[in-house]
DNA sequence: GAAGATTGAAAAGTCAATCTTA
DNA sequence: TAAGATTGACTTTTCAATCTTC
């Protein structure tokens, strides 16, 4: 992996922070590892789950907003999702600054089973929650998560 | 920032995996963007807070282990460090083969404001949550996070 | 040979600057 | 000039290979 921060592990006075960082890098590597049994990561079936929703393909700007990252990014993703044989860049018949990002068959079953990897790991991960766990942990999330913007 | 995960949403079927990774990568996103006001980042912050508790300096491979991280990740962080003026490196006395990661008087400045914005964030993040909610909290991560391994 | 550190290559992200087309 | 995409430089991370010293 090359996400999960360094342990900045300022343990006290919140215990929180450094519990929360450090269980989604664990459940993150988790989904990770699996993944890489048929060379996909997060990022590359986050792009294809997209690719596929839209019907196949979309301009690589667009691609860009819904994965929620800068356009730079999404140029450099779609470099290495093409070296992969997963995707093609083919130009955009209504505007010719843009380029458009294509689903390849390769790409579409690589999205299939990495979707079915992907599910399978978050099942084992979450499944041993009950149902009122884990409405409890959305809400937690949730709240923490609304003091930070 | 270059950590959080695009947006690999699998809204279904596990909410759980979502919410715990992109509430991870906002308050990660709040701590850091705080630390940016006096250019240091988590992962910096960290490898200073290691070698203040060993009194100022430790050998690279010790720090490497102590945050839990590869030792040429190291290199590289106290090569940073080394630019910023908040690390320097000195020969290890004990064995020629080993480097010594000191840290200088701008770095241990550094370290205690970074201490107190850190700090001052988190209370922010956390703060809010009564101490049975933190305590909920903690403990479905601990169960999620046993999972993943 | 094994241990400590570094170097090189790669993935994932950011920002700033640039190039092409609208 | 704006918008779409790319390129270059940088941070953070990993792994594999290398160099020096034990």
């Amino acid at each position: 992996m090359y996400n999960t921060y360094v342990n900045y592990v300022s343990r006290t006075p919140q215990a929180g922070f450094f519990a929360l960082v450090h269980s989604a890098g664990a459940v993150q590597e988790f989904v990770e590892s699996r993944l890489a049994a048929i060379d996909l990561s997060l990022p590359k079936l986050a792009a294809l789950h997209r690719l596929m929703e839209s019907g196949g393909s979309m301009p690589l700007g667009q691609l860009a907003e819904r994965l929620a990252c800068v356009k730079s990014n999404v140029t450099q993703l779609v470099d290495r999702l093409e070296a992969d044989g997963l995707v093609d860049r083919a130009p955009d018949p209504n505007d010719r600054r843009s380029r458009l990002a294509v689903i390849t068959p390769k790409g579409k079953r690589a999205f299939e089973d990495g979707g079915r990897i992907q599910q399978t790991a978050e099942q084992e991960l979450f499944g041993g929650l009950t149902g009122d766990e884990a409405q409890q942990l959305a809400t937690l999330l949730e709240k923490v998560q609304a003091r930070a913007k």
